[in-house]
DNA sequence: ACCTGAACACCGTTCAAGT
DNA sequence: ACCTGAACACCGTTCAAGT
């Protein structure tokens, strides 16, 4: 016997949407990318729901269950979309890039696979480049470490990211400003004893993040290429 | 005017050293390395030296000071002993290696360089990365990339290291088990949708997180070769 | 089954008060 | 100057109680 909605039509009949485990996670998502991880508290979260702790819990373990699955639903979607087709150097680096441009957009979920490089999102990830490298005729044995030092490569990138975000996050200078203080920090280092620390101030700068993430990759695959 | 020590010899003479900035950044090292990075709250360091939270104020800004300091403490020492008197390559290799040791010894040091990597304990270490790229002919704007690049990689291990150390501490299985755990958890991914992953799973149990780390090092100083 | 919200056991940090 | 420790403003998590 289902009950029939008595008192449904009092006052402006406030969206009978249940909560739910899946939106709550979209919920942390939105929390997470406006404010950063230090954004998500159980307590905004239930403001944001207007519903109790105890609604919460009901739906997810804990919170690093809740920011773990968060980070899974942003970078599930992108690694689906990779097409394997092209060249298996251009499926690499697009591979990458993808995911670097992911965690660019979602510092928090760099920080948190940085954290736990193992989860079951990341599968096909690892399987998309242990195919590439098998393409490109790298030896079984090699294929895992290098697999493994690509992906430590990434995810260390990643953290770097996140932890910019997290500084940025903190203060209200913008990036550019950022920037240049760590720039002219930089260039006040002894250049007697810190030539080459003193000569990349300069570029610091002018310099991409994306384009020194991606000739990184390519210094990889150079790398790579010798082992075959 | 100096007081005498009148009430000195009073029972057994406590040691009578005072506290200090560095004698509390010393108990804070000695916690995190038996502890981990969990372990180091301000009860915990009020306690072990017998003192007030005001006290530790009084020398030290706040928590983050306390592990930046013991981070840089911790590695110090460390890069300044590495020799570059041999040939470019093996001094790179011998400089990474050092890093990985030490962070290694102590997971939480890692952990804490991946969120900032632009300390001046740092600074030594990007200046040798520099001169040995150098000394291998690598041109100087492609230099600041690839030592950048390579910084990414060391630093991303050594997030993964701390983040395998951390769970390591939670759990109280011991480091021969996880992997095997980890192993068999992979054994069972479907082989059909993930050859490569399943494959890689065979690997888990016999392979050396130092000898894999080297391997990427030693990949990355290929792609370093081929930007001569 | 699903939700509420007071209560609990922690944090880091401050600050009036002591010597 | 250096230290004490109660107090404050937060956390994540639990749980008796409600529907």
């Amino acid at each position: 016997m289902v009950k029939r909605t008595a008192k449904g039509s009092a006052r402006a009949p406030r969206r009978t949407d249940s909560l739910s485990r899946e939106l709550i996670i979209q919920t942390a998502i939105e929390i997470l990318d406006s404010g950063g991880e230090k954004a998500l508290t159980l307590r905004a979260l239930t403001v944001r729901l207007s519903t109790g702790y105890g609604a919460i819990y009901h739906h997810v373990a804990d919170k690093s269950d809740l920011l773990a699955t968060a980070a899974d639903d942003v970078i599930t979607g992108v690694l689906s979309g990779a097409v394997t087709d092209a060249d298996p150097r251009t499926a690499l680096r697009r591979l990458a890039l993808g995911l670097f441009d992911a965690i660019d957009a979602h510092p928090w979920v760099g920080a948190e696979f940085s954290r736990q490089p193992w989860r079951p999102a990341l599968l096909d990830f690892y399987e998309s480049i242990g195919r590439l490298l098998d393409a490109l005729d790298v030896p079984e044995k090699a294929r895992f470490d290098a697999a493994g030092a690509l992906v430590n490569y990434v995810l260390g990138v990643a953290a770097q990211n996140a932890a910019n975000a997290r500084r940025l996050a903190g203060s209200d200078t913008d990036r550019a400003t950022f920037l240049q203080n760590a720039a002219t920090r930089w260039a006040q280092i002894d250049p007697g004893r810190y030539p080459f620390v003193h000569a990349a101030a300069t570029h610091l700068g002018e310099h991409d993040d994306r384009e020194q993430f991606l000739l990184g990759v390519d210094i990889f695959l150079a790398g790579i290429a010798t082992l075959r």
